[in-house]
DNA sequence: AGGTCCGCTATTTTT
DNA sequence: TAGCGGACCT
């Protein structure tokens, strides 16, 4: 009983209802803040204590890793169980497990390794031209999307029809294609780790009963995310007695366009009954912050319904800053950065969140002149880089001879003479026989002009030798030999630029990791497999943290499930945030508020809010009108910042036709969606006032929503009554103003 | 085989 | 603006 008092006693009255809810399915709303991850440690750890659950009847599913550890570290302090063998881990991660124990019942090669993004679409480009499609047309990017949108909701070709439409129809057979030769190849892509081991799982009923029987218990964490596939194998696991237990929050569901179903949250309580308990005091804000996340997201339709309160009152007002340009923004970030540094804050307490990624730039340059440490969340991972995937295209093929995404990669990388018409009649042999490229390459050889021949058998002898060398050796030496004996070290080691020598560093790097890897899983594979399916699984940190305390850059969308006391969220201007394709869009534009709101509730002290009223970006200068979700702001909580001085400027006054002076000062009502007053800078001329009402002899009256670029190139946007929004150049369409 | 030039494109991202 | 892929040249 003790441990009971303990458990629950850290927890406030809805936290505890939650944990010790009934053994029955449970659905918890937690808010943002609301401590959602000690909630489902706490159940977890009740229902080991409290219901004598064993800890190996426990499932606990998140959707990355960082979460997965953290869960795991957080169940371990709490039943003081270090190193046990609990089941916590993503749902990738789990299926895969899955997938390597009963690789035979899942119809997979016992070697199996696992395509990453850019894995599956080379080979969903390959596809593409060996049938001779027209690139322009079937983009691969957007075949793969097609592809994996399919899978995420359980359907294979077979379920597909193409109802007519000639295009879908060759969608579906490219995806039918596709995953054929993925099945020939030994390859699984992240969406087929999931439907496959559902499938496996739904199709063999002693599989089921099994895990049913181990799993009684199945934890779910951000279940908002979940697409359809994790939902049927929650339910799936679960069958007609598991008791799952959800967690998420409706509100900061942000990831819908990559498959995630709010939905569920909703089909959860309907498909199990499920009772609901909510979390909503929020620990981690202070109340104006609250006060603003609570007002924006009220205007979303369709909630579960959930406000944030907080014991403590009060808190600094949000701060908003109109700037000039995004430089200005940017300075205006960096002295409020200095300041803070000044008043003993560390960096990190800072994060500066914007919409894209494109928008770090002029951030990282203030910085960079401000020589303040900065560390930029986003972009390339370490396993993801170019020399660390063709190291590990080495070792894969080593593993797997069959693995042509990897035989393509380095086939002639170092160039080693293998040149394209070699290769095409490796790839005609492929195709025609429908054989893997490496037997391919074995049986062409011999006909092919001595050269092609010697080279092609170099390349083939150099394989199988490394993968005798490597026979024995320990993991690290074996990652050693496939960067050495491969020549790649050596080849970037022969780079004139210096980037050569920071890929040598990175490959250095790779063997360290693979000295540092701990296998983990009591599957009986070979390290080296091991660490393949880890790299892909895991592909690790953007860059490594150099220990230096640093401001924090990201996406919003990569903030979720953080907190800094200090949080700047810029480049609020429609078009941008919501960004372009969601303003017009009734089913998008929601998601972008959830994104606003999962900005907001980022911040635990201070807010500060800016938008610029001009800003460049991919090389040309727009003028945007400040983001609706700023007029969306209760305005009592807003303190409008003044720019450093507020020297008067010219601004630009339509009805004089000339430049006035005013000043900033009380020139605009805080947290009004902004008739935004576009100030020209030097050289440009501004015809038409944003919002402007306009006539064109052929379209009629409308509204000036935009423009860009400048001098004769100068665009706008207008939106007319008939006709709706089109782009004009100024130069050439007569408007009149209205 | 390696370099160079041209044209295209450009949210959000984890596994 | 910048990064990529493809075509073309040496």
């Amino acid at each position: 009983m003790p441990e009971h008092h303990a458990l629950l006693a850290e927890l406030n009255e809805a936290q505890r209802a939650a944990v010790a809810a009934p053994l029955a399915a449970t659905l918890v709303l937690a808010g943002a803040g609301s401590g959602k991850t000690r909630v489902l440690t706490h159940r977890a750890a009740w229902l080991i204590t409290e219901h004598g659950v064993s800890p190996q009847g426990l499932l606990a599913v998140t959707f990355t890793n960082k979460a997965a550890a953290e869960m795991r570290g957080r169940i371990e302090t709490l039943l003081d169980l270090p190193g046990s063998s609990l089941w916590v881990g993503t749902f990738h991660g789990i299926a895969h497990r899955l997938l390597r124990r009963h690789w035979r019942e899942a119809a997979l090669p016992q070697q199996f390794q696992i395509l990453d993004d850019d894995d599956q679409q080379r080979l969903v480009r390959k596809l593409i031209r060996e049938q001779n499609l027209d690139e322009q047309r079937w983009v691969p990017r957007e075949v793969q999307g097609f592809i994996n949108r399919e899978k995420d909701e359980g359907r294979r070709p077979k379920h597909l029809q193409d109802r007519g439409d000639p295009t879908r129809r060759e969608l579906i057979r490219l995806y039918d294609l596709y995953q054929k030769r993925c099945d020939v190849l030994g390859v699984v892509d992240f969406a087929e780790l999931l439907l496959r081991c559902l499938e496996m799982i739904r199709d063999q009923p002693p599989l089921a009963d099994f895990y049913r029987r181990r799993f009684r218990h199945v934890l779910v964490d951000e279940f908002q995310d979940t697409n359809g596939v994790q939902y049927d194998w929650v339910r799936l696991l679960c069958g007609s007695e598991g008791l799952p237990f959800v967690v998420g929050d409706d509100d900061q569901s942000i990831y819908r366009w990559r498959g995630a179903r709010v939905e569920n949250m909703q089909r959860f309580r309907k498909d199990f009954g499920a009772s609901t308990f909510k979390l909503e005091q929020n620990y981690r804000s202070t109340s104006v912050i609250l006060g603003a996340a609570n007002h924006v997201i009220r205007l979303n339709d369709d909630r579960l319904g959930k406000e944030l309160w907080t014991a403590a009152k009060g808190g600094e007002p949000i701060r908003l800053y109109s700037a000039f340009n995004e430089r200005d923004e940017a300075d205006f970030v960096l002295e409020r950065i200095r300041e803070h540094a000044r008043s003993g804050l560390p960096l990190s307490a800072a994060a500066i969140l914007y919409r894209s990624n494109a928008q770090s730039r002029a951030f990282e340059e203030a910085l960079m002149a401000a020589r303040i440490p900065y560390r930029v969340y986003g972009g390339l991972r370490f396993f993801e880089r170019a020399e660390i995937k063709d190291a590990l295209a080495y070792l894969r093929l080593c593993g797997n001879r069959n693995d042509d995404v990897s035989f393509e990669r380095v086939v002639n990388l170092p160039t080693r003479g293998i040149g394209q018409s070699t290769l095409e009649h490796i790839r005609s042999e492929s195709r025609s026989l429908g054989l893997p490229l490496w037997e391919s390459a074995m049986r062409v050889r011999p006909s092919l002009p001595a050269r092609a021949a010697g080279a092609l058998g170099g390349f083939l002898a150099l394989i199988e030798k490394m993968a005798a060398t490597m026979e024995g050796k320990d993991l690290p030496e074996q990652v050693r030999i496939g960067i050495e004996d491969s020549g790649l070290r050596e080849h970037h080691a022969r780079e004139k630029d210096s980037k050569g020598e920071a890929r040598v560093e990175n490959l250095d790097e790779l063997v360290n990791a693979a000295d540092g890897f701990a296998p983990e899983g009591e599957e009986d594979l070979p390290p080296l497999a091991s660490f393949l399916a880890h790299a892909t699984l895991e592909s690790g940190e953007t860059q490594a943290a150099d220990g230096r305390d640093s401001v924090q850059l990201m996406t919003l969308h990569s903030a979720k499930g953080l907190e800094f006391p200090t949080v700047f969220m810029v480049g609020l201007e429609e078009g941008l945030f919501p960004s372009e394709r969601s303003v017009f869009d009734p089913e998008k534009l929601p998601e972008e508020r959830r994104l606003c709101y999962v900005g907001i509730t980022r911040a635990m002290q201070r807010l500060y809010l800016s938008h610029a009223e001009s800003r460049r970006m991919y090389g040309r200068t727009d003028y945007r009108a400040p983001s609706r979700f700023v007029g969306e702001l209760p305005p009592e909580l807003i303190e409008e910042v003044r720019p450093r001085l507020s020297v008067a400027r010219p601004l630009y006054d339509p009805d004089s036709g000339s430049s006035r002076r005013a000043s900033f000062a009380g020139s605009r009502p805080a947290a009004t969606p902004a008739r935004p007053v576009v100030r020209p800078q030097k050289g440009e001329d501004v015809p038409y006032r944003l919002g402007a009402r306009v006539r064109h002899v052929k379209f009629g009256e409308g509204v000036v929503i935009r423009y860009e670029g400048n001098g004769e190139n100068q665009q706008v946007q207008v939106n007319f009554e008939r006709g709706g929004q089109k782009w004009l150049m100024c130069a050439y369409a007569k408007l009149e103003a209205v």
